[in-house]
DNA sequence: AAGTTTTTGAGGTACGCACCTCAAAATGAG
DNA sequence: CTCATTTTGAGGTGCGTACCTCAAAAACTT
């Protein structure tokens, strides 16, 4: 039989009233008595029935996402899976709720994040660009002793705060290998596309991309990134431009996670010759465009694992465990049409 | 608040005792009263509470990971998972086991499947060819109350016997578009290599395989299958065989687990011309292929997340419940060295 | 109608822990 | 040594369900 907390009590000599403040970090207890506990604790092999915590503990765990207020078809996605999770979480007690911000606002969005209080959430995943109010706001969370994780678009390193995604440098490269190995004998130039290179993903991306094609084939010239900031004309109109200076493009990578108004418009101007285009991030229109060959590949992040993996983390968290590594690497998922 | 059993009991009308008569299954209700309980569930929106349910049941659930007793790399990741799966779930009530059969024998290992007993197991998950022998043992374990299901390879579809693994043809076709994309604009002979075309796994794989290439590009031409029967000596012989028959070998398919001999073979035998190579299963000897450019593609199924899938879907079935399917589909991963 | 069988109700205990109160004991300060 | 303060113990309750017993009620039989 695993050992309890009655157990525990009598191997550390203590009562159970002191077991359990030493267990949930009350105050009022000597250093001298939590050694002896947490030594009774290796020493007996004792470890915590979390079921039996849970329902104790009388409500399960409150979890918010916070996300952009405005966004492209990959957070829809993202947002789908959350409520899914939702839905099927339930009967193991766990609520998960969305936070909208104003991600062009950095002030309103720090503001907004100060008002989640400890009361209501237990943890909050964030996808957020990084800014400084947002660092300070999650930092002053942490204090308020809310847990928190950024999902899919890292926020900078700080102790308590951990990422769920995946390493963009890799991705740019694997996209960059992708491309060279599918480009095969051609040569000419690559287009590569981005909503901003503000981001960080965006300027990671690029990186690893670069980092494949510049030292190891010279055949190819990737072009600097071009920028839509998402709007269709400004697609269209950079798109344009570009085909018009240079003739001899090969390739088109697609950074940003809103692939379909660049595929359309690259297809639209350039409708017979067959380029090599790699996007990120599996969506309705970019799957559509796998099926129907106008896409060659995808980069993609399964939104389903970040959306579990960030609530798996925080929990963790909550409870002061170890998360199993090996579970909550996110992948970089090559798609073709065939393994979809 | 959400509704409990007793909240459940007063609108249906009914004791307690009566409503956990009708949740559990048991004997000694009037269809009558039954269906005013399951009446009652739907009005008032009742779900059981899991967390109190498992710990009420005072034993959490017993799984059991049949496997083979004698196995290749990919069989050892499988098994680390499991047991590292095991370490981790303890605190949440879940045990899992491991229990070896003999595959070459399918009495004896369909008579050590007759032994598990339900007081011991409440689910088993298998992996193991089919044969009609195990295909029997397995359907009188249902019987037995307990649950099952297949991983890695695929038994026979039947009720209540659900499959956690990828789909094969798929991962063929997926094998086949890789390589007829990295041959470019080469044309020749292709190698195609497995353990044995007994298993349902590799005419699987082989039929995906063929599907990609023999319509699209009549440049290549995929020879028969080669069996290796994971003995060294056989497969040296077969490849030097394949190699001084056919002169213009341009790619190497290993649809087998056990990657590692033929690669080494396949470098020995042609040390200067470069073949396209693409194997299956990520395991450490076909990582570090990668790694150094001896592979070019790997086709991957997540041996972690098969073996957490198979356990959520076992415990899904002990409840009752549904699994949610967006989370339990295993992807053909593609891996190159950039995403790795 | 009387007897038999089936169905239901009332009540209890237990699971392992969280969280609470209040008094007793140990400790430190002066 | 006394008093104030901190630390500890004893005991309780409740979470939502499973599982058990026994008697009462209802439903069928003949």
């Amino acid at each position: 039989m695993r050992p309890t907390t009655k157990d525990l009590a009598k191997a550390a000599g203590v009562s159970l009233a002191t077991v359990d403040r030493v267990l949930n970090g009350r105050s009022g207890v000597r250093q001298k008595t939590v050694d002896a506990v947490n030594d009774a604790i290796t020493r007996i092999g004792f470890e915590r029935n979390q079921v039996a915590a849970t329902l104790a503990r009388q409500r399960g765990y409150r979890f918010g996402f916070v996300v952009p207020r405005s966004g492209d078809e990959f957070l829809s996605v993202i947002i789908k899976h959350i409520s899914e999770f939702d839905q099927a979480s339930r009967a193991e007690m766990i609520q998960t709720k969305i936070v909208r911000i104003d991600e062009h606002d950095p002030h309103r969005a720090a503001r907004t994040l100060s008002r989640l209080s400890a009361s209501e959430y237990d943890g909050i995943a964030i996808m957020a660009p990084e800014t400084p109010q947002i660092r300070d706001a999650l930092y002053r969370m942490r204090e308020r002793g809310i847990q928190t994780v950024a999902i899919v678009s890292n926020q900078q390193e700080e102790d308590g705060q951990s990422f769920v995604g995946i390493d963009n440098v890799a991705a740019g490269a694997t996209a960059g290998r992708l491309m060279a190995r599918f480009l095969g004998t051609q040569s000419g130039d690559i287009l590569v596309l981005a909503e901003t290179m503000q981001s960080r993903d965006s300027l990671e991306r690029r990186l690893g991309f670069d980092r494949i094609m510049s030292p190891g084939y010279p055949q190819f010239h990737a072009l600097p990134t071009l920028e839509t900031h998402g709007y269709p004309e400004r697609t269209k109109l950079v798109l344009e431009n570009a085909f018009a200076a240079h003739p001899d493009i090969v390739g088109l990578y697609i950074m940003g996670s809103e692939a379909r108004l660049a595929i359309e418009c690259a297809r639209k101007l350039n409708p017979d010759k067959k380029l090599i285009t790699i996007a990120h991030e599996r969506t309705p229109s970019t799957e559509q465009a796998l099926r129907d060959n106008t896409l060659d590949a995808l980069i993609n992040q399964d939104p389903g694992h970040i959306v579990r993996s960030a609530i798996r983390t925080l929990r963790a968290k909550c409870e002061n465990r170890e998360t199993l590594a090996s579970q909550e690497r996110i992948r970089i998922e090559i798609l073709i049409s065939e393994n979809l």
